[in-house]
DNA sequence: ATTATGGAGTGATCTTTATCACATGGAGTT
DNA sequence: AACTCCATGTGATAAAGATCACTCCATAAT
């Protein structure tokens, strides 16, 4: 598992043995079932999750119990309320597995910790964030521009695997359409 | 202006006035009337621009010729086209001046200089792009969870001075609803 | 003083989507 | 084999929003 974290953080910035060791001892490794919740809404303990394998999504329950989807994560992903994590208050949203999932998870701790003594770990994570944000903006561009159909499609062509793995419901919630209306389009 | 700049990059980390000279000979200062382009979609040379005062918008026109805006900003916020600066591609965005503005803008080259040389700046640009992902993820969720009337109330309760400038079709542009719809709520 | 111009409100109608209800079919369980 | 989950599809109806057309009003321009 370290070494999918090791290969995933040098297609951004190189790093010696020595330097990942110290990485490596300020993460840790847990599995989870398919349906365990990671995190949940409203726990203090927020920490920063990069996954192995498997498959997470991020859900936002609103006051009438219905579920909506922040964000998918798979392989090679980085997923946290990411508030909660960096201001260290309590999760507004939850972590589930939607299959088995391994994954690492850093402390806001060690993560001040790496970032001192790493600073090319902290320009890593610079590009992760400039790059989190600029999809972010694509999405919510989707959402002006584009009805339910060329969203849907949309999301088929930039993470066709996704689409795959995920209940056509999940996606809805995704997309934040009823999964009626999604069933009823014609692709 | 320099000196609005200072006081901004100083809320997060703290500058020697040598260090703050070396800031300010990297950034160029302009100022734009009402209704002018910063910059318009298709163009190459992408800067990332510091609002001083003044008030603009960010804009993806639609095949349509529809506008849709993606972000306003106002004093002390920072706006660009991020991908195309980033990555030095052709902008697919336009930035337009609701006001007189005056900006403060930085190069990518000299941006990188920047972070090279004070590496706590570079810590500054990461708050910032942490904070503009959150905040874009909350504009998502918005979306997913609430009406039209709702997040026109929540835009108003989070950027009143914002409601008060900018007219109400620009507005509508921004939530992603008619002017018509818009002007309909009894808020 | 008169004439554009831009912002905003509103009526009528059409389209899209949500909602509720029910049916189907596959996977796993007993 | 019978049963229970799920995921999915689909019909009927209601609600939300888009669109087009028109009006009013304040301000800027001539």
């Amino acid at each position: 598992m370290f070494e999918i974290l090791r290969n995933h953080i040098e297609k951004i910035v190189p790093l010696t043995d020595q330097e990942f060791e110290f990485v490596s001892s300020l993460f840790r490794a847990k599995s989870y079932k398919k349906n365990q919740f990671i995190f949940q809404e409203g726990e203090s303990l927020s920490r920063h999750y990069f996954v192995c394998g498997g498959l997470l999504k991020l859900v936002y329950t609103d006051v009438d119990a219905r579920e909506h989807i922040v964000g998918f994560a798979m392989e090679d992903w980085w997923e946290s309320d990411f508030e909660a994590f960096y201001t260290q208050q309590k999760t507004s949203m939850s972590l589930i597995c939607l299959e088995n999932t391994d994954v690492l998870y850093i402390t806001l701790e060690n993560y001040k910790e790496l970032c001192k003594t790493l600073p090319q770990i902290e320009h890593f994570f610079l590009e992760k964030a400039y790059f989190g944000f600029i999809a972010a903006q694509k999405r919510i561009l989707s959402t002006l521009t584009s009805n339910t159909k060329e969203r849907y499609q949309q999301l088929i062509e930039i993470h066709p695997s996704l689409v795959q793995r995920v209940p056509k419901s999940q996606l809805a919630a995704y997309l934040g359409v009823s999964r009626e209306t999604l069933s009823r389009l014609t692709i």
